[in-house]
DNA sequence: ACTTCATATGATAATGATTATCATATGGTA
DNA sequence: TACCATATGATAATCATTATCATATGAAGT
């Protein structure tokens, strides 16, 4: 197994090896720049730069790659605001994927972590199907831009 | 005002004209293109084909404008499904826009007309916001596809 | 019907994100 | 410490979308 681990938590580290993926370089500093930037939404080329500075050589594909993988597993969320570029989040610990407001004035995206789906999947589950995720995206003003 | 038009609904015809934009004949071929597959979610790729039929000569960049043009005017509506390309269809008369269902087994698309979001618009707006819009991907095995 | 001209179009180049390729490096195991 | 399957980095390729620009065409007015 691996050793020398700090900063990752340990769930993580036992996924890839489960997996039987290693931990590599890389992997160690993009795990690492997304938990140091929990709640935000960053793209591949964030991710590059930020890990850059725990591992001077990674390259692009690299990066493509890890979090291509680390989604495959739940690890991180991807998600697109429409910018024609994918973003990546630490997954929530819960079992529900938390929904994303846009205020369509300052482009400010916020975060709300009730499920409140309930009567959508009960409607669902009544005809006959198993949900298993969801994304949501509500457009809305925010409080400090509702037009007067 | 445009004269000659028929199979295309009245309200569109007045969209266009209030919002200053021309009746061309690329414009007519991707509306109706877009009204014969009601239901269904097209590719740009996929409207300059089937436009191809009505107006030969059409081009690919104007398909994207005009999907483009139609879209920012809630004629479209512009939606992705995780393919690295984004896909249209006609809008809904209500105000409502509808959901889309994702079996992960067969990626077989449903749709869900009702909104059932009451209660997150609810408690976004017990916070100050003021909802615009949604869009909501439910990923969830069809009733074909449950895993036994 | 004919003229006008701002808007729209089509061909094509440019862009930008993501993916594929492939020779080399590295992590975990024995 | 050696081994070798997996992973990496540089780079080319791909693919969707956007920008450019010279030409065409709608709607309005005559
Ligand atoms: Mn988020
Ligand atoms: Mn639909
Ligand atoms: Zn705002
Ligand atoms: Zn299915």
């Amino acid at each position: 197994m691996f050793k020398g681990v700090f900063k990752i938590d340990k769930k993580i580290i036992e996924s890839l090896d489960k997996a039987g993926y290693r931990l590599t370089q890389p992997r160690k500093a993009i795990l690492e720049v997304m938990k140091e930037n929990k709640g935000q939404h960053l793209t591949a080329e964030e991710v590059l730069l930020a890990a850059r500075d725990k591992a001077p050589n990674i390259g692009i594909a690299t990066v493509y790659r890890c979090l291509e993988s680390l989604t495959s597993m739940d690890i991180l969320y991807k998600t697109t605001f429409d910018e024609g570029k994918y973003r990546y989040e630490l997954s929530d610990e819960e079992i529900h994927r938390h929904h994303h407001v846009i205020c369509p004035a300052c482009g400010k995206i916020s975060e709300v972590e009730e499920d409140l789906l309930c009567s959508l999947e009960q409607h669902l589950e009544d005809q006959g199907y198993e949900v298993v995720d969801h994304h949501l995206k509500v457009y809305a003003y925010c409080p400090e831009c509702i037009p007067k």
